[in-house]
DNA sequence: CTCGATGTAATTGTCATACAATCTGACGAT
DNA sequence: ATCGTCAGATTGTATGACAATTACATCGAG
């Protein structure tokens, strides 16, 4: 094949054009968050396609984040919120088989960051936030469940003390490691919301962590970001070896959940 | 409003209902990667739809990079590639007008991790490739386009080198950082593809920039974690300042690009 | 009998149209 | 003023059709 001619002409679907239309229109700021789209009959006319076509230009934006419904139902520009980076990132973790191990280093990676950066940063009403924060875990520390939301929590107000909403979304990346660790803790053990016994184990594991939480916040308060960083990077440590000791291996990949019927093949 | 006895219900439209029916059996792994979907027609027969609702679905889940076409154009299904993460990170940093600083912090943080990771993980293939992309940075140190080019795969290849997928996906945060960066610069002197005049002071800047490369290609080769952190910790301070001195503003949030017509408002 | 041309079935891409359901706002009626 | 009710606008969904494309089978020629 020498100097051909003609190249293959790209066909894309007209639903994809329209996608791409209405993405760039967003993303240049033609259509910033709040505008409302023109009616699908209305788009339809202007970009000179029918009313399902444009439907299904509109479901792939829509699903990227970049809309939603107002009122009276019209489509209207949003900012993405981070639960669309979340899902993304979550799929790709599930149908890459990544593993624990490695969502674990992105965490010991990010979440000390965070803590140094909100030591300078952080504001009085987060401080107040992560007050409370403390509080609650001090009050669960027998209900695995609850104290799985309230660490969660705990982590996510450190990151957001640190005023830099690029490390939000990086922190996604990770955020299924601790959701999924509690709730494997609970079907490992065998029960549903429940209390622990007093003298279980892992209640004093779970004094430990209140107690690396707590010197985390003290840190925050006094904007001590080295101490900051190195109780967190420390209380990341001693969150692998938890893990460790509780027989949980690392390096199995994070996985999907409850099983489902499948579809049945066309013949 | 006290205690209300009914909540409002949840009507979830059918192409929605559908899609998440698809969406949980790829995540369950009972439709796994490489598997193929029913046909439009039985999918909607099977669903109890039409096939424009189907078709619906299908756009929302193809659009999050788990569907793609494969043969006689049925519906397959794939692992998301990074790509995918990459759009949702950038959509969503460009709407939430998050500033370059907060980019580059996130790049501070995670590329000396990988460095670090990197250093005790690499194998030969990627040690090969580094070497040669820093050929190839030798020879374009006065052409910024092809620089560019070369830097963000310098990183990207040092990323792959810590073998950890989820780092590489916690990157995609920051990789508009180089990317537009580099396009900028560009644009504020006013050149496209071109090179610079040899006593330009940036192609001094691209020397510097070459020779961290190195440092750190040879941490890497010597398995030295620490060094290869540092130096590469070091390689985004230098590049900041580099900005800096430019008289990039850092606090500038990343911003769209080509302008678009509107498309009008309905009535 | 192999190779290539051709036909054909299976599917997707797109359109036109229709209608029910729902929301909004306005207009009256109590 | 609160509540019906109604009209208009818009979305959700269905029906049916047809062109375009692709993969596969079939057939004819060498």
């Amino acid at each position: 094949m020498v100097d051909p001619l003609f190249a293959t002409l790209e066909r894309r679907p007209a639903y994809r054009v329209v996608e791409d239309e209405i993405r760039r229109r967003i993303l240049d700021g033609v259509l910033a968050p709040g505008a409302m789209l023109p009616p699908e009959h209305d788009l339809a006319d202007q970009l000179g396609v029918t009313r399902p076509t444009v439907r299904e230009a509109l479901r792939s934006v829509e699903s990227a984040g970049l809309l939603e419904r107002g009122p009276r139902r019209r489509m209207v520009v949003k900012a993405p919120d981070r639960s669309v980076v979340t899902s993304a990132m979550h799929e790709a973790v599930v149908l890459h088989g990544v593993t624990y191990r490695e969502l674990w280093e992105v965490g010991a990676t990010l979440e000390p960051a965070s803590a140094r950066l909100a030591a300078a940063q952080i504001g009085p009403e987060l401080l107040e936030e992560l007050r409370a924060n403390l509080e609650r875990t001090a009050a669960v520390l027998d209900d695995p469940l609850e104290l799985g939301r309230a660490d969660i929590e705990f982590h996510d107000l450190v990151a957001q003390g640190s005023g830099n909403r690029a490390l939000l979304l990086a922190r996604e990346t990770q955020a299924p490691l601790l959701r999924t660790t509690y709730t494997r803790d609970l079907d490992k053990v065998g029960l549903g919301p429940g209390r622990l016994a007093p003298d279980d184990p892992r209640v004093g594991a779970h004094r430990r962590l209140l107690e690396s939480h707590t010197r985390i916040v003290d840190a925050l308060e006094r904007g001590d970001a080295e101490a900051a960083h190195s109780e967190m990077s420390e209380h990341f440590d001693e969150f692998r070896r938890g893990c460790e000791r509780a027989g949980l291996d690392f390096d199995t990949p994070v996985s999907g959940t409850r099983p489902t019927p499948a579809l049945r093949e066309g013949p």
